[in-house]
DNA sequence: CTCCATGATTCTAA
DNA sequence: TTAGAATCATGGAG
């Protein structure tokens, strides 16, 4: 029997490693596809969800419905809602993004009226304080806040499409300009006063 | 139990 | 990257 020779020896060790290699490889493979798959099924945060706080909902419509006209809060906006709220700034935009594609659907649904509501307000605010131009004698006021209030009508009877979600987007925004209490009463939660603080026009 | 509200995730498009 | 839309999974009211 010859002696094995080193380099006869260093083949097999280089042979080993390569097959130790591709075993190594095939088990982070699968260890790794397992842990995706528990990850999906016990920490998919879907499965534990908890319902915010009433006060924290209640703090997040209050700036919601404030800013209807533009409700995307900003970085330093989200923050502050995150620590009042006691959540995470990710769960604020969670809730924004619901909120704004749910209000939406409302709104196609049955909520047009109340934005009706808002029209006519705000219209009769304009007639009011004579904030708008008025088409006829300046004096009377009887019929020129009738403009507004109609296109809000015509567009519920023609069968509120999602041209509905535009208008109601206008007029909260006019609701909104000439009193701002109008589509929420605001109950309680003041917070400091940071009434217009991310107005990015 | 069912049904709806709601928070989170995933996918697509801009 | 972000918003919107669709969808998932749970909580809670009935």
């Amino acid at each position: 029997m010859r002696p094995i020779t080193p380099k006869e020896i260093e083949r097999m060790v280089q042979i080993i490693h390569k097959k130790f290699s591709a075993i190594q490889m095939q088990l982070k493979q699968s260890t790794c596809e397992a842990v995706m798959i528990l990850r999906s099924r016990f920490l998919d945060a879907r499965r534990k969800r908890r319902n915010f706080s009433k006060q924290a909902t209640e703090i997040l419509n209050e700036y919601f419905y404030s800013h209807l006209s533009n409700p995307y809060p900003s970085e330093e906006a989200k923050e502050e809602l995150a620590r009042k709220c006691g959540i995470t700034v990710s769960q604020v935009s969670n809730w924004f993004g619901n909120k704004r594609i749910r209000y939406k659907k409302n709104i196609a649904k049955a909520q047009e009226e109340a934005n009706m509501y808002a029209a006519k307000k705000a219209a009769q605010g304009i007639a009011q304080y004579g904030m708008m131009p008025s088409p006829g004698v300046p004096g009377s006021m009887v019929s020129p806040s009738g403009e507004m209030y109609s296109m809000a009508v015509s567009a519920q009877q023609q069968g509120l499409h999602h041209m509905a979600a535009v208008q109601a987007n206008a007029f909260s925004d006019l609701a909104s300009a000439y009193n701002p209490n109008m589509m929420v009463s605001v109950t309680g939660a003041g917070y400091p006063s940071n009434p217009d603080a991310s107005r990015t026009d």
